[in-house]
DNA sequence: AATGAATGAGAGTTCATTCAT
DNA sequence: TATGAATGAACTCTCATTCAT
């Protein structure tokens, strides 16, 4: 057995690696963490079949870090969008335009994160986690500062905006023919901030 | 050859099908569409694996069915939960409640509708169609009778309530260490009326 | 998953199991259990690969079955030959020349006999149990009839036994090009004499 | 390209030489020569997978040299046991004791010859050859000397000792909650030395 | 002398599906 | 209506070996 989850010396390694977890992510977005298979990723990253157990132990940790790299990246986009409000009212109006943006030119990321409730909880559990500690720790200081309603527990509050934002972001297109699309996002926007309203 | 989707003629037919449906409906529930085996499934029916194609065309046949028989049975629930409020945002909360209670005693019931977005979307569809066609009808009248918020599309509302339904549904667990399933429920429905409030 | 470990219920089905044991039988005694593969195993036995684990739930169980079908037909034979002697010392002689002639045909049995030992350990100890129970319970009816040597524990008798029958079973050409195959038998045969004698 | 069976040098490379000798023997013993792999061989020693064939051409060489080491162990063991012993008799029990006594130590120099037999045969028959030479030569000369039975070829009766050496260096144990160790132990030898005794 | 990245063939096993009975 | 035998492609994963550095 090689030595398994090895952490590239070289750069060619590295380079290796990451072109491996492109692949996965790629095609674990596309058509899901079961009909994904190995040889299909790695012929996608342009390396033999066995490479792959060079860097993954197997296909459920490549698929973790998947899901781990997806939870950064969405953060990072949300937390940007946010960045600059005056209040926290207005930050999650940036923030969730700017993860809704986001989301639409990749669909894939969903599939990514409903996978992993089933076939990586733990990579789940984590995302939700690592989303929801910081998030609820700005609403709190949102109500607090009397910005925001008090009578609901922030760590509730944290995962109702996540549930929106997970719930819409796939669905966006559905009123593309009726209201449109940016007026669906001010219309969800209102009902949260009526929601949030202090 | 034997119409592969034959309607049983006998009672012995129909009792074998129902008996692959329940079994189909508790593996899907349970490890997903993708790792439940048409095999296991025979096995848990009690029949031989034969048995199965004489019923469905194909696995994915069964699982349209099971996804039609998971949605019916979750829409009664929730109808039955909000009949007979004096108004609209009673029944919003009677129908979540009840929504919630069933799911609890259920939890299979979301691997299925997740798994049917991406493995039988067509089935996925009809399931959301089904439940937010008439939603949004009954939520337009609560607007026509000035019960309900005006400015939000009554279809994108019919979503959102669905979603906070969904999302909840999977994860009120999370608050029985704080602040307890029932506050936690009645937190979220304070938020949804606020939303909804006239 | 296919039922494993399928008792055929038809002929045909017999036939097949029947089939790919034989097959089993030749290539682990041939090539070794690491070095059979299923493949190579379903190939000889003419049917596909799958069919294999329509009968046998893994590799390890098909060997399993193939030991204790040795382990028979080598007590059969072992039994057959000692038959009929008017005495322990004389049925020994009988016993062990029917051996020598058999394994001398069929040098397999060694290969799966050793493998067992580590392969399928307990297929490999119910060998030899099955084979030092009897033996040992016949030795010590010896001893009590004053037929054999009386100071030796009767189960390590049978051990010690069984010992030299494999050892030798597998090196007797050896001699062939000094003293010859039969004189060697005749040696051997001697010297367990001598110790067995009362 | 180097030599792939480079003799080291260097003391660097004897020391590598010898910790990847050391590893596989462990390994070999263990698991069985199919089932050690080169790369956990190169795990254990602590080098590189190439490495391992910087000094060996490949896997079975490997296997040879360590097949020669165990057989140079044995003997010398075995020899040690014997020396001093006032006859042929009694330098047989003393061997024996001392093989015993080691092979108690080391059970996986049972694995390692009964793999060298199908996985290495030059190797095996090198381990016999090297044993049986001068064991059959040191009992001629016993036989000469009057000491032990005269109607047996030596290299039979060499291999006789083998065998019955082997077959129970590896189950010594069995007897312990019965007879005892030393109890079996002595009851074989009593056994060998009466087919022995001139 | 040693490394570590890479290979690709081949292993055991699973499974949706077909079909003769 | 139901069976159970059979299929074969596809899957995940392992491993001895090569080679540039």
């Amino acid at each position: 057995m090689v030595d398994p989850v090895a952490t590239p010396a070289t750069d060619r390694g590295k380079a290796t690696r990451q072109a491996l977890l492109d692949a996965a992510e790629s095609l674990f977005g596309t058509v899901g963490y079961d009909n994904a298979s190995v040889s299909e990723i790695t012929r996608t990253a342009g390396v033999a079949q066995g490479t792959f157990y060079v860097y993954f132990a197997d296909k459920r940790q490549a698929f973790s870090e998947v899901v781990a790299q997806v939870n950064r990246t969405l953060r990072r986009v949300a937390t940007e969008g946010a960045a600059g409000a005056p209040n926290r009212i207005a930050a999650e109006a940036g923030g969730f335009r700017a993860y809704f943006d986001y989301v639409d030119d990749h669909p894939e990321v969903y599939r990514i994160i409903r996978d992993a409730e089933f076939s990586a909880p733990e990579a789940a559990l984590a995302h939700y986690e690592a989303w929801a500690g910081p998030y609820a720790h700005v609403l709190a200081g949102a109500q607090a500062a009397g910005e925001i309603v008090d009578g609901i527990d922030p760590d509730l509050l944290a995962h109702l905006l996540m549930g929106v934002g997970e719930f819409f972001g796939q669905r966006l297109d559905r009123w593309d023919d009726t209201i449109g699309r940016d007026e669906a996002i001010r219309q969800v926007l209102l009902f949260v901030e009526r929601g949030l309203a202090a």
